[in-house]
DNA sequence: TACCGGTTGCAATAACATGTCAACCGCTTC
DNA sequence: GAAGCGGTTGACATGTTATTGCAACCGGTA
């Protein structure tokens, strides 16, 4: 992520604070920038061991907490996979994910036909569709050369 | 799921246990059967309570391992979902889901033309495709209403 | 029927997540 | 720029989900 688009989702989140009526903390701000730098879906303990090295004393349910913030006022999401705790996901356009079924690692991908497939009509199920992605599951390459050694 | 594909289920199961050089024992029989009578993308405690009724003294590790080997011998797969623990999906055939944001909730749903996206060329990063599925993100009816009411 | 190697159950532990409450700080008002 | 209100934070306790090591056990084979 480029410093500018960095600086436009932190002027961006303090305006949706604003708009929501949430005071804009230096801990949110904060986990907001360490998200960010964060690359690869990271885990809500990932963030906490990297946003302590910026705010020493903070608390772990803080970051919890500011995280599910984050999420409710759709600053971040949270990312669809396999594996048993929850990964937060920084970008916020359409997108697709390779899932690997032996490592249960999530890569982002970008592909211009997936972006124009056509989305069902769900209001039958009452069902509001705000989103899509595509995954395509299957094993990665380190799991693949891990499969050959052995 | 009916009795019929149920059965043609653990047919399948025993033929690739032994294919993989596993014992068929008991409890891989009946936790399977325990995950093909949950719908809904159970959680291992979930399928551990439901297993309980059935064998009284299983262990609650032996669900957690066993339900790891099906998912390996892809007898069952893991479902991708933004929620906290881990959750199985017994269907094998290409579907869809629906995921709300709100409660992490999971739908399957199926849709000819989403069965026929294009799957983009991943060779060059060494990704092997065995899968695809579309998630549509949003509110489900249930979150809808309670917002509706607040 | 007896043996072998993988599987199971138990207990302990690790990893991940949430609830409570007093002290604190961002924001607004004056 | 000082004071006060209400939401936020940090510490601690607790709950939930998942994993590990090991002895007893059982499915598969001869």
């Amino acid at each position: 992520m480029d410093k500018l688009s960095k600086q436009k989702r932190l002027d961006l989140f303090e305006k949706t604070c604003r708009s929501h009526g949430l005071p804009v903390t230096i801990q949110r701000r904060v986990i907001l920038e360490t998200v960010l730098d964060l690359d690869n879906h990271p885990t809500a303990d990932q963030v906490f061991v990297e946003a302590s090295k910026r705010i020493p004393d903070i608390s772990r349910t803080t970051v919890y907490r500011t995280l599910d913030t984050l999420t409710r006022i759709s600053v971040i999401t949270k990312a669809c996979h396999p594996g048993s705790s929850v990964r937060y996901d920084t970008r916020i356009d359409v997108h697709h994910h390779l899932v690997c079924q032996s490592c249960d690692d999530v890569i982002d991908i970008s592909d211009d036909r997936l972006d124009r497939i056509p989305i069902p009509d769900t209001s039958s199920l009452g069902f509001e569709v705000n989103d899509f992605s595509v995954q395509l599951r299957g094993i990665c390459s380190r799991c693949k050369q891990k499969e050959d050694q052995s």
